[in-house]
DNA sequence: CCAAAAGTGTTTTCTCTACACCCATGT
DNA sequence: ACATGGGTGTAGAGAAAACACTTTTGG
């Protein structure tokens, strides 16, 4: 029955690009392993594995997330596959490269520190091994073309969030300032948010207002073919 | 010296979804082979093949489209990497797919009758196999995208066109109607177009004049943060 | 009472859209 | 001379951009 038999076969991994938002430092930020084995163990690399026989690339690539973070039911999308023969010094690997968004505060602590993980910034990387700095790249202009066109925006924050941590999210992924007046006009005029009666007493003495994300509200307006941009500015 | 030995390994293929535009017929058009090995023979596919231990996806990519076109410098692009167990009925295959934009004047029609290929209209596709419809789709849509922030439209035209054809194949590739002043305006106004002195005297008895792209303009273009968006109407 | 961050509208500019007639020429 | 497809401009609507002051309250 196996048919195609005398074709080859590879080493297929799965890396995960694993994206989160500090709050309070206003930046993108990115889960990173040290490596704990052979080749080019000690340096800083994504989380990744190998993909088994019976489990589908989406599969490998949330069980590596789960070992990571204990988080399930992640956004996460894969984004590209990194296909050269020497792109791996320990064997011929091809590799998927999947992107997730999280929140910062969501993951479980004692498996991160377990798998020598560490939240680095974005801005301020370390040398990451192979061609996992291009896996980076490439995530992150997918990432930006994609807050254009979908609220992915909300997967990097808290349930709840003030329009100001929403508006320097945005500021984070766009990488450049932005109106607050047309921001909030924009994004109030989506109606997508739920506005709290509690508010955020930290960060200012007058308080900011706490809104959600209304994931309904949302469906309804993707049904009507309803264009999230947010060219603000 | 092998390192990750203990890891399995799989059948890698790469396929490949060949876009043509047919300047008569004012459609898209897909090359489509009929399969002469199992499983699925006989049935329409995309063109396929394995991924050999001495090539990269890229060049096993250009592999398959060379053997089947005769063509190589191609504009192609990785798509998406389809890796469902039971995605291929005959083996457990990992299946990376590329797009490729032709100009369908170009391709060796010797080369296309020995592989049982045949130009299809993308809007009366048949039935294809396993999930290479999934694929069709999906590169669709990201060409949809593409379109509207790079002029990959002009990969599809022969080096001289008319700015009527250049309209007929934006309005196939987004499936709707677009003005004609609008367009002409918007194209123009972005200056990636040379006026050629002659004219297509086929279709018309005043004739319209040629264009052809100016790649070097468009480089200076993409140089400056240049958007080349074109949601005429 | 004052420093610090939150919150709020209007005007101007630009881009998108809708729309109809003349031009050139082969038959 | 007429049928056929190629080519052209303008006015109105709507979206994006620029811009500065008032509010609240903990210390």
């Amino acid at each position: 029955m196996e048919l195609y038999s005398e074709y080859p076969r590879h080493l297929v991994a799965v890396d995960c690009i694993v994206f989160g938002y500090d709050i309070l430092e206003k930046e993108i930020k990115l889960l990173l392993i040290k490596r704990s084995f052979r080749p080019a163990m000690g340096k800083w690399s994504l989380a990744g594995g190998f993909v088994m026989e019976n489990e589908s690339l989406d599969d490998a690539a949330s069980r590596i997330l789960f070992q990571l973070t204990g988080l399930r039911d992640v956004y996460m999308e894969q984004s590209f596959t990194y296909g050269d023969i020497q792109r791996d010094p320990g064997a011929r690997v091809i590799s998927t490269s999947y992107s997730a968004l999280i929140k910062i505060q969501d993951i479980d602590r004692k498996l991160k520190e377990l798998n020598g993980a560490q939240w680095q910034s974005l801005a301020r990387l370390p040398h990451l091994i192979f061609d996992h700095r291009d896996m980076v790249s490439r995530a992150l202009n997918v990432l930006q073309m994609q807050v254009k066109v979908k609220p992915v925006g909300f997967a990097l924050l808290p349930e709840k969030f003030t329009l100001v941590q929403l508006q320097n999210l945005y500021e984070a992924i766009y990488q450049r300032e932005i109106d607050k007046r047309n921001f909030r006009k924009k994004i109030l005029s989506m109606n997508l948010l739920e506005k709290l009666e509690e508010k955020e007493r930290e960060t200012s003495k007058k308080g900011a207002f706490y809104y959600k994300f209304n994931e309904e509200r949302y469906e309804l307006h993707k049904k009507q073919g309803f264009d999230f941009s947010l060219d603000v500015n």
